[in-house]
DNA sequence: GATTGTATGATTGTATGCAATATGATAATA
DNA sequence: TATTATCATATTGCATACAATCATACAATC
């Protein structure tokens, strides 16, 4: 019986990140944030001044940004931050709906008892924030909660889709949890699937699942397209403190 | 009443198009088509050489392809096309299952009569072929009415996101058909969902199609792992014409 | 003999400069 | 006055040059 030679754990390569990906991830949140609004130019000079680079890694940053869906390229004319129509946020989360749909079906042929129960401690830690009136708390939680389930899926392939197009619908998504009355609505939806699942109902789960997120699609839809404007029923995610 | 002036139909934008995506889009066919094998190191020098043009570009390229999947990256040691795990296609496959099934479920709703038409005649004509043992005709039909039917479903969303998916499996796709049995099991799964979307009957052919879809998957999978191997029962699309 | 240190060449990462192009203002033309 | 031509400026597209980094080979060390 020979010794044997004590190895390391895992592969855990350490990569020094390039100009180029900093801008990326930089820009990306800049874009998101709103800090870059839809349809402002970029200008490489100014963003390479921002940043203090030179335009070389910039560029490569927004052809990537491109390719993400972003930004928009007019040849020879440069960047723009894209502008999301009506139309599209509503397409968007069809994609997004349908993908969640697909993925908590495949979570809950995947998930182990442990999933499960972490999956209901986070709904009712939601709930709790949302009794609470923790608004942004709860919001986060939400997210988390969808993004835990497509997690679950088990395929890597359509976290990866599902995060992209999460990136992309990001900067309005927010407008669907202004009003009183859709957070409550989302919260009884929540509720919903969450039985569902814990009844290892898949159909009727994934039909939940995704008519919610159908539901979200729509009313961020109308917010763009401007046929919901401030009412007093609105709320500001940006205002409030856990009051 | 004044003179209206004729103006032009529609806005037809036409754009010189760049080196880079002049080499965006040869790499992605020679990646496609195999000329660029995975795992071949793609030296920024030799490319250029190859294209005739600067590395400038070509980076620029190179960092598009990376995005969409088809090249990996290693700081400072280069690009590399893409390797496909047998598990990777599966999840693949998997997630381009559920996405034909969602377009096809969207398309039963939304496309006319013409459109249902249409597409029966596409069939038949792929049936036609089958029979007359065009194989590649055969199989190019087959991608065609899986790619209609992804425009039926009316989502430009939806299409990108296939098409990306296709794009990155497509490289290992043409393995399904390489066994006579698989491809009349395909013809058959084909005459099965074409008739539900005939019968009007959206669940069945949703399933049917997402089944289908699955079960070219795994034999695709099977054979980039290698548990396949060559039969007697192995077809070539290379070697043969319409014989 | 296996490991570690060091030098060299190949290749990538970044900066910069020049050429090409688009935009907008102004002048010319009908 | 409406259109077209001309030019100036800003900005992008591309090429090139330099710096940083990595892989390999070989020598040094234990």
């Amino acid at each position: 019986m020979e010794t044997v030679r004590p190895t390391l754990p895992i592969k855990r390569p350490l990569r020094r990140r390039s100009l180029h990906a900093e801008a990326v991830e930089t820009l990306r949140e800049m874009i998101i944030a709103g800090e870059l609004a839809p349809g402002v130019r970029l200008i490489e000079a100014e963003l390479c001044e921002l940043f203090n680079i030179s335009r070389t890694p910039l560029r490569e940053a927004l052809r990537v940004l491109e390719v993400e869906g972003l930004v928009d390229f007019y040849p020879n004319r440069g960047a723009v931050v894209s502008t999301i129509s009506a139309e599209e946020v509503v397409q968007q989360f069809e994609v997004l709906a349908n993908l969640e749909r697909v993925a908590l079906e495949l979570a809950m042929a995947r998930m182990s008892p442990a999933d499960l129960a972490r999956l209901n401690r986070m709904h009712d830690r939601m709930i709790d924030l949302y009794e609470a009136k923790q608004r942004r708390e709860c919001f986060q939680k939400d997210f988390d909660i969808h993004n835990r389930i497509v997690a679950l899926s088990g395929n890597p392939v359509l976290r990866d889709m599902h995060a992209g197009l999460m990136t992309r619908s990001r900067r309005v998504r927010y407008f669907a949890l202004h009003s009183k009355s859709r957070w409550s609505e989302a919260m009884s939806e929540h509720q919903a699937f969450m039985q569902a699942v814990n009844d290892k109902d898949v159909q009727r789960a994934s039909m939940l699942m995704r008519d919610h997120v159908l539901r979200t699609g729509f009313l961020v839809g109308e917010f763009v397209s401007g046929r919901i404007d401030a009412s007093p029923d609105m709320l500001s995610l940006a205002d409030q403190d856990n009051d």
